[in-house]
DNA sequence: TGCGCCTAAAGTGTCGACACATTTTTTATT
DNA sequence: AATAAAAAATGTGTCGACACTTTAGGCGCA
């Protein structure tokens, strides 16, 4: 799946474009930390390019809302805390339900059959004790389906956009094994939803999904917080 | 209302910010058209100002969606077909109602009051019989209420975006008297629904207002689109 | 006349330099 | 020694120049 892809180059992407998706992964796979400033000399030579296209990239990244921008003031990499979270995830289940309405009969068995596969392969593989690269994506995959066939560029946009936020924060999941076990079963329920054309049990299971994956890294970012505000005092 | 704005400067944004508004200013009023092309040395000039803060700003217009961005060509203004605004309004309704949701325990009786009095001024005026700025002023105000209560910044953020896009339609709606009219009173009906604190009322009238207003819109482009289909054909 | 190549013109992409703002360090003064 | 003013250092904002790409036009040739 290829989310946020704002535009379909049919070869080559400009610098600035390149260099946009480097940074959206270098922070979104926390190569570039929340709170650090982006200082655009140092890392224009780091990267061996000259500031143009780096600040075009910035500009776009804090578009998105990956950075803090302020006029004459070196960006910061946005730091999400657990309100941020729950109100990410408020509009997220919103919009992937609906995508999900949008899409389902636009989602043909044969697709269904793939991912399914997919999920019992890494059933097979290693059960879900850690989260590898490769349920990452087969997470896109699934929540790919309907983000992909539903048919609609401003919803696309929408998902796309806040998906970068998500893969950020599926990498705290992805450190907690039982979380992880437990997205995987939600995976499961709704592959069996839709194999079985079950419209309301997919979107139920979808929902309950969300929900779960909220309530746990709303609570685990908490105590992070929390202890923040410690520090921070003491 | 302030839809839209990515940050709050304390006194000064720079200019890329202020060109950025500028450019989409000019082409929600149409100054600049939909199909043109942004040729940068030459808007450049005519602003008095360089290419980088032009690309900058070019760049975030086209996050937005406001222009079709490929690598060495000229940007081109995006037109909005029957098409694009029937799927806008499908989001724009899911999120708005949202909104409305998070937002109308925090909407107080004295900013209810207030546009209501705003409305009551309006009516006085001149019955809706066209659509001037104050009228398109009142709706941003209403529609605020809302946007600026839901306590969501993510939803806040999308809102804000394709508010620009509902404001690009409105100009459409205001030329036709009778689709002004109609808006009106509903709005009337949901400022109605509002004082009364009935919260179904409201989200009905809110939902009615959205869909009427799309329904308008995707007729009045349908006609335009065929036209424009026979023209290119013959 | 119509088609394809070649060249010129126009446009976008990137860079390095400089102007201006902010932050940090130094220094003067009490 | 503490504080505030001044100055140096660091960083962002904007510009003009130049390289590369696309587009438009002209020219020859069938």
């Amino acid at each position: 799946m290829k989310i946020a892809k704002r535009r379909r180059p049919k070869r080559a992407a400009d610098l600035a474009d390149r260099i946009t998706e480097r940074l959206v992964e270098a922070i979104v796979s926390h190569e570039l930390l929340p709170g650090m400033p982006l200082r655009e000399a140092k890392l224009a030579k780091e990267w061996g390019i000259s500031r143009t296209p780096l600040r075009e990239a910035i500009r776009e990244a804090a578009a998105m809302g990956l950075l803090e921008l302020r006029p004459n003031r070196t960006p910061v990499i946005r730091q999400l805390t657990a309100d941020d979270v729950a109100k990410l995830y408020t509009v997220r289940e919103t919009l992937e339900l609906l995508a999900l309405d949008l899409a389902l009969e636009r989602i043909g068995p044969s697709e269904v059959e793939r991912v399914a596969r997919e999920a019992e392969r890494l059933k097979a593989a290693n059960a879900g004790a850690a989260w590898t690269k490769l349920e990452l994506e087969f997470d896109s995959h699934l929540h790919g389906l309907w983000f992909e066939h539903c048919n609609n560029r401003w919803l696309e946009d929408v998902l796309g956009k806040l998906w970068t936020f998500i893969r950020i924060l599926q990498q705290v999941v992805a450190r907690d094994p039982s979380a992880v076990q437990r997205a995987f079963q939600e995976h499961l329920l709704i592959i069996e939803a839709l194999a079985a054309r079950d419209h309301p049990g997919v979107r139920a299971a979808l929902r309950q999904h969300i929900r779960s994956s909220a309530d746990f890294l709303i609570k685990y970012l908490r105590a992070i917080d929390a202890a923040n505000e410690d520090s921070s005092k003491g």
